[in-house]
DNA sequence: TTTTAATGTAACTTCCGTTGTTACATTCGA
DNA sequence: TCGAATGTAACAACGGAAGTTACATTAAAA
């Protein structure tokens, strides 16, 4: 199974309230219109940013903004913020391994710490990945249309 | 989502295979009590890693046994073989971002090549990890405990 | 050659997480 | 007070994971 996809639409998010939010207010439309993407999905995935401290978000008025530079927010933030696996656990274990069978009783002590090492391993390159990364990026790509138009 | 336990049980099916095989015949059945889990899942399971060439399955007489060293069996051999995720893409991308929006129509353009920097991180790790560390723990775990009972 | 035990696989079901959708109470500035 | 937006509940649609039954096929052994 894939990671979910609220991953990668939370970083679409954050890119749009950088490129736009000083021009136009950042509303769960807004960014629906941009993702293509359900309205509702969105406020879901912009509530769980909120929760985790990574952007602020306007009742009543509406709107989303950053709370603090982007090179303080790693993709490690966000993958946590968005739940994208069940307990923090990458990998799915068998449910009730047979306690009679001694590979069965023993196989979380034989495989859990490799599978840590292997979830250390990407947690720590999303941690190395930080939203200014994704802003500079952005702002090559879009002058690159701008100049082609232009 | 997390990683499919397919992967989890095709470690366990190859720490059987080792610890057993010498002594009994590993059956499909052998290996559904050890891990409880239904013997025509493992079944697949076989199937997958046979047809990665990892292991050979008997037809007929039945059981399971390996091709080559397990210092030569990496993790990543493994995850490949039981396919756990699509098109062999770790993180899943909502499906049609707009094409009007300026972030939307880059958004794979800004965000492919840092996916893929995690990615080849998990990749790494599991490659790093070989079943000949699976079978040096399974060891000690089996020793230690005929150490206690006797 | 027949029996037996096992694999390979089809077909169907159950379960659960993801994503989409409608609806509406709540919030807050204008 | 009105309007625009958020927060959230409730439900549906979809898809993959895992379970289950059934059976044709295989190959060794009796």
């Amino acid at each position: 199974m894939q990671i979910s996809s609220r991953f990668t639409l939370a970083i679409h998010i954050f890119a749009c309230i950088d490129t736009f939010g000083s021009e136009y207010k950042v509303t769960s439309d807004f960014l629906a219109g941009s993702t293509n993407v359900n309205p509702v999905i969105i406020r879901k995935i912009l509530g769980q940013l909120k929760g985790a401290g990574l952007i602020k978000v306007a009742r009543g008025t509406g709107g989303a903004a950053v709370t603090r530079p982007l090179s303080e927010i790693t993709f490690l933030d966000i993958y946590n913020a968005v739940e994208c696996v069940e307990n923090g656990e990458l990998f799915h274990f068998h449910e009730n391994p047979s306690t009679n069978c001694p590979v069965g009783k023993n196989i979380h002590y034989i495989l859990d710490d490799k599978l840590l090492r292997v979830q250390n391993a990407l947690e720590r390159e999303l941690a190395a990945i930080t939203l200014a990364d994704v802003k500079r990026d952005t702002e090559k790509y879009l002058n690159t249309e701008n100049s082609e138009n232009s």
